[in-house]
DNA sequence: CTGAAAGCGCTTACAG
DNA sequence: CTGAAAGCGCTTACAG
């Protein structure tokens, strides 16, 4: 068509100069054994002289696998998912893969989609975080592509799954709160059953206080925004005769609206009402007052998951019931520091 | 057939099924002309019997086309990018390409590579967003990879170019201020030298309003980061006899941490300082008070590019000094609604 | 409008 | 340790 670009230089290329077959190059590429340390070298310098560097549709044909790992996100402009994104694209790439993002909107049928592989591209395997998806609908797949879960709940005994342990992080929460001073602590967030492991936690956390649960200070809200949060709170506090002394917001954007329906009420933070949220995102130590919140280790849920998925894809066998909890830990700031008075 | 786990249908089977060559299938899968409606019909049905999808890597390697663009960001998980991420990732698969997110973390190394097309994956283009490098070095790459720029500045007269008009964004951010009353306005964030536009937009707008242009009031700081906004603002505070009355910040996280600085010492935001951020990120309704900031259009914004650089990839000709302005509009919130008094 | 065939640049049994 | 060759699944001149 177009005179063609500068042509680059291909495995044959490096093999001529080196005086070698085009097998012992892809020997010396692909790092397998058997090939002396004088023809490595002539090889190596070959490759640098060409400037080659292997064309990977090329490979991807021959070997039947795309390089390509799915991650499967809600949507990737959520600062949760954009900081995970961000962790798995490079602990994928130190593990020669790459990552497709796939935005599903939360939308179950895309969901569905992304467990069937169903992408324009082929994948090798999946590292999905659900959202209105859960393990029964991923029994019923089809498709055997290699998959690892992300987020607060397993999907079922033959997907692996990395998240932290939720109750212990929703207790430590409570427990922050009571060491601050608080006894009456509500809790806002979405999916709040008894299936809810951070509502769990929050319960167990009351427990261990020898502290009452409330039902009334349980908001359960459609989404975990800043807005949501801010109608819960306000409606909480219009709802009740005494407020809360301490909140734990399920995420931090929910504790950002909190802390404004609480301010708005002329409830101060935290030396009326302790907040504490979770995620740590970077804006929490902006926020005024800055956020006290729970940080997962999100570095190593991002490595383990894409770890778990090469165990996978290269040793073939679909490692059942693993379950990986990466590490959290509790960040204090002003939000539940109370001036000693 | 044969009895043997899924293999994938490839491009012959639709053939046989449908009774012709794998041309035509490749035809009608291309949209090309010159197939009967008959044979059409035929060979949808049979792409539809066998659940045929191509393999995108043999249909790269016959092409010589990678069908994926690079998108390089310092990082994704600043929200800011994260956003754009997004909406470039639609707007690409929308023209049937996918997004490779590179991170350089602002290294200049890694800048480099990138404009020079040094991915393991071969890309067809390059939509970057540079922090450490410029037109200078752009000039001086050898790769002829398409290539697309984002952000604030262009990147020289070859490289096609999509942002928005930052001089009369910051001229509305000031004359937004001026309307609310302030006179005495500090403008924070990094980068302002004399070719920062925003800052040259703050510049115009104070003329605009016969307002002095007051040095001390011009506070560069050295990341937009949170921390650094409030640092600075405290500076300010400390160094100057007469506070400011309204602080334009260069990006909402950097107002964020003004309006901690300023609560910090006593001023109340909106009635003694307004504030103005600019990007509009998810949190900004959710601040306290909430920000008014100044809202790029990012969805034009990734389109604009995603568009300009398939005009590059499929027309062949750099398309030169091509220089797209996305809308933005002013947002206004509690930081700059002072209560009627 | 459609077919037969070459070719894209790798990997990988299979020989040696 | 290394070579010659088949094959991965497409696209695309080239014929018809």
């Amino acid at each position: 068509m177009s005179p063609t670009p500068p042509d680059r230089p291909r495995l044959v290329d490096v093999a001529e100069l080196a005086g070698v077959s085009m097998k012992t190059v892809s020997n010396v590429i692909n790092g397998y054994a058997y090939v002396s340390e004088d023809t490595r070298d002539r090889v190596l310098t070959a490759i640098e002289r060409t400037g080659y560097r292997p064309n990977l549709s090329a490979r991807s044909l021959a070997r039947g696998r795309s390089g390509f790992i799915a991650l499967v996100v809600p949507r990737l402009d959520m600062p949760y998912f954009a900081v995970l994104a961000a962790r798995v694209i490079s602990a994928a790439e130190a593990l020669g893969w790459f990552v497709l993002i796939h935005q599903t909107d939360g939308d179950s049928r895309a969901e569905r989609d992304a467990l069937e592989g169903q992408f324009p591209q082929r994948v090798d395997g999946l590292i999905v975080s659900l959202h209105s998806l859960g393990a029964e609908d991923v029994a019923r797949r089809r498709s055997s592509i290699p998959l690892v879960a992300l987020g607060d709940r397993g999907l079922g005994p033959d997907v692996p799954h990395v998240g932290i342990d939720n109750i212990g992080a929703g207790k430590l929460a409570v427990r922050h709160l009571v060491e601050s001073g608080c006894r009456r602590i509500a809790m806002i967030g979405s999916g709040m059953t008894h299936r809810n492991l951070r509502a769990q936690g929050f319960f167990e956390g009351l427990l261990d206080a020898e502290l009452a649960l409330l039902p009334e200070l349980m908001r359960p809200i459609a989404g975990n925004s800043g807005e949501e949060g801010e109608r819960a709170t306000t409606e909480l506090l219009a709802e009740i005769d005494e407020p809360p002394d301490g909140i734990f917001a399920v995420t931090d954007w929910v504790a950002f609206g909190a802390m404004r329906a609480l301010d708005h009420h002329g409830l101060r933070v935290p030396d009326d009402v302790c907040v504490i949220g979770f995620d740590d995102i970077p804006y929490s130590p902006s926020f005024n007052p800055s956020l006290t919140t729970i940080a997962p280790d999100r570095e190593a849920i991002a490595s383990r998951a894409v770890d778990l998925l090469a165990d996978q894809i290269d040793g073939g066998s679909r490692s059942k019931a693993i379950r990986e909890q990466a590490e959290f830990r509790l960040v204090v700031r002003e939000s539940t520091q109370r001036t000693a008075r």
